[in-house]
DNA sequence: TCATTTCTGTAGCGACCACTAGAAAAAAGA
DNA sequence: TCTTTTTTCTAGTGGTCGCTACAGAAATGA
C-alpha cells in the first residue's frame, strides 16, 4: 500500500514483493525475474514521457488522465508503478535533477573559481534552458509555483534556496582562499547569480532564444571581478 | 448573457441595463440609482480580496469557491458582477497593474536615464516585492505560470515582455540622445534589467528580505555605466 | 398596492479530478 | 495442468471544478 524505495532507488508502490524480497541474507539483486505478468511498458521511457509533461505544464495542471495519455499506461499501472501522483512527480523531480538540472553543481564541483562556476552555470543554463527536444526554462523553477500543495511547492522551493546556498559556500570559499576581497557580500553576490539563472528561466519560458541568454549571461557576469582562470 | 465593458471602464456581465443604457445622449454618468434589489457588497472591496487570493495561489490553483469565500458573496453574485473567472482574473491583473505593479513604467517615465530607471525600478521591486500585507513577488510573474488556460497565460507574457520592450526602447532613447554608448546593445541590456527584476521576484516569493533583495540590485545595477543623474 | 427590475441563496448541473475495486490476462513455480 | 503472483483493463468511486436555473428578497416606478 505504501510506497517504498527499493534497491535501485526508485520509489516504487508494489514493485517487488512485499515479502523479505531480496538479498535478505544473500547478494543483492540476485533476483532478475519477478514472477507474475511482466509489465508491459519500460518504466524509465514512461518517467521520460512524464517528466516531458511536468516539466511542460506543472505539478497541478498536468492531470493523472494527461499522465496516463502520454505514458501510453493505464491508470492502474500507472499507480501501481509509481505509487501516487505525488511520488511519480518527485521521482521525475529526481530524473530532472540528474538529466538537466544538475549543470550548477557541476560548474561549482569542476571549476577552479566561484567566478569561473558561475560563468558556466550562467553560459550552460543559456542552452540548457532553450534546448529543442523539451520544454523550455527549468522544471524546478517553474513546475510547482501557484500550487495548491504545498509540501511540492516546498520541495522545489528547497532546491532552488540549496544551489543558491551552494554557490554561497563556494563563494566563501574563494573569499577564505584570497581568491575573492575580503569584503565580497557571499549570500547577496550568490542570490545574484541564482536571480539570475531564475530569471533567465523566465525568459527561455516567455520566448528569449540561447543568444539572447548568452548575452544576458555576459552582462550579470561582468559584476564579477576577473580573478578566474576560466577564460570565456 | 455576454460580457460587456461599461462606462467606468470595468467588464461587466449583467451591471447596467442592456437597453440603451445611460446617457446615450445625456451628460455620462446621470443614471446613479439602478432600479431593481440593490448589491449587498462593496465591488471594489470584494475585487480587492479576489486580488489577494489570486496573487498568493494564481489563477488556477484558486478556486471560484475560494474566490466566493474570501470575497464573502454567493457564486451567483460573483458571475453576475464579474463575469465569469477569466473575467474576474483579468480585472484583477489591471486592479493589480494600476496598483502594485506599475513601478516599473513609472520609473521609466520620470526618471532623466534610461541607468536612473532600471536603478529605481529595481529598488522599488526589492520594496514592493516584499512589502507586508499582501503576497511577496509579483502577480504577472507568478499566478499564470503553468496554467492550462493558454489565453491567461499568455496575457501576462504579454505584459512581461511589454515591460522589457518598454525598458529597451528607453535604453535606444539613451543611445540616441549620447547619453550611453553607440555600441550599447540595448536588447540585452533591458532583458537583463527584465530577468533581475523577475529572479528577484521569485526570489522574495522564496522568502529573500528586503535587504537582500537591495543587496541584489545593487549588485546588478554595477553592470551599468555610472552616467545618470539619480544617485542612490 | 402592484408590477418591474435586479440581486441573493439554494441547490444542483455535467465534467473532470485523483484514485481504486474487481476480474481477466500473462507470466513463473509446482 | 494447476496454483500463485503480478499486471492489465473496465468501470467505476466520492469529491471538486466552473457555472447556472430557479425562486424568493429587496429595491424602484406606476
Amino acid at each position: 500500500m505504501h510506497p517504498m524505495v527499493n534497491d535501485d532507488g526508485t520509489a516504487k508502490a508494489s514493485t517487488g514483493p512485499d515479502t523479505d524480497s531480496a538479498g535478505a541474507a544473500g547478494g543483492g539483486k540476485a533476483r532478475t525475474k519477478s514472477r507474475g505478468r511482466p509489465r508491459s511498458f519500460d518504466r524509465e521511457t514512461a518517467l521520460e514521457k512524464a517528466l516531458l509533461a511536468f516539466w511542460e505544464h506543472g505539478y497541478e495542471a498536468t492531470s493523472v488522465s494527461d499522465l496516463t495519455r502520454v505514458m501510453d499506461i493505464g491508470a492502474p499501472s500507472l499507480y501501481a508503478a509509481f505509487g501516487d501522483k505525488r511520488s511519480l512527480f518527485e521521482e521525475v523531480v529526481r530524473m530532472y535533477g540528474t538529466r538537466h538540472g544538475s549543470f550548477t553543481d557541476r560548474a561549482l564541483a569542476e571549476e577552479p573559481t566561484a567566478r569561473a562556476a558561475v560563468e558556466r552555470a550562467l553560459c550552460e543554463a543559456a542552452t540548457a534552458y532553450t534546448e529543442p527536444g523539451h520544454p523550455h526554462g527549468c522544471l524546478v523553477v517553474h513546475a510547482a509555483t501557484n500550487c495548491s500543495t504545498p509540501e511540492v511547492e516546498k520541495s522545489l522551493r528547497d532546491r532552488r534556496n540549496a544551489n543558491i546556498a551552494a554557490i554561497e559556500s563556494r563563494i566563501r570559499a574563494d573569499v577564505a582562499a584570497g581568491v575573492l576581497p575580503p569584503a565580497t557580500d557571499a549570500a547577496a553576490l550568490a542570490r545574484h547569480a541564482g536571480a539570475m539563472i531564475q530569471g533567465m528561466s523566465q525568459q527561455a519560458r516567455d520566448g528569449a532564444s540561447r543568444e539572447e541568454l548568452e548575452a544576458v549571461a555576459e552582462i550579470a557576469l561582468s559584476v564579477w571581478p576577473r580573478t578566474g582562470t576560466h577564460t570565456g
